[in-house]
DNA sequence: CGTCTTTGACCCGCGC
DNA sequence: GCGCGGGTCAAAGACG
């Protein structure tokens, strides 16, 4: 199912980074950034293992956006404040769609996006208690670029890290300049 | 047999 | 109020 040697397969022709910015989050504005700072990307990042992420600037132009800010709305009180959940869309040059990270995933939907020939998943880490959801998304002007925005923070270890070794040393690759 | 994917229906916010 | 678009649910099937 994963077909992990056309991981990160790197075409020519860099597309330029704002068709990603049109493609999703045009409605929100790009900001709380700080927010992001202080407990989401690096948190998410530390966990994953990664200390700084000052510059993701792997060689396969892996780049990341922050952007709109969701609805989590519990459906609690009325008169709460609306909490909304960052999120994080990182944009990765593959060819496949499933970018493990490490953590286990299970899809609970997908559809299609208007503007966008290829659908949407959606998924939801299947850790108990954590309600961590991502989405990947395949730009229709470049197919070679995969948008995966995740949603939330992971508050548990990795699972499912032993099992595969070329998985682990393309993270590697990634995360060392 | 348990876990995850598939897929249509359902829901909800929003604009007209 | 209604339709549309995006997000989620859940039953059934696939798969190891």
């Amino acid at each position: 199912m994963e077909n992990y040697s056309t991981y990160f397969s790197s075409s020519s022709s860099t597309p330029p980074t704002s068709s990603l910015t049109l493609s999703m989050a045009d409605s929100h504005a790009y900001n709380e950034f700080q927010g992001i700072k202080s407990n989401g990307f690096l948190g998410l990042m530390s966990q994953m293992g990664v200390s700084a992420v000052s510059n993701i600037d792997v060689p396969q132009s892996r780049s990341f956006i922050v952007g709109s800010e969701t609805d989590v709305n519990s459906g609690k009180k009325k008169g709460e404040k609306k909490i909304r959940k960052p999120r994080y869309a990182f944009q990765t040059r593959s060819q496949v769609d499933i970018l493990d990270d490490g953590y286990r995933w299970r899809k609970y939907g997908q559809k299609a996006v208007k503007n966008n020939k290829f659908p949407r998943s959606y998924y939801r880490c299947t850790h108990q208690g954590c309600n961590v959801k991502k989405q990947v998304q395949r730009l229709t002007k470049d197919e070679a670029i995969v948008v995966t925005t995740y949603e939330g923070m992971h508050s548990h270890p990795i699972e499912k890290s032993t099992d595969n070794f070329e998985h682990i040393l393309s993270q590697m690759q990634i995360y060392t300049s």
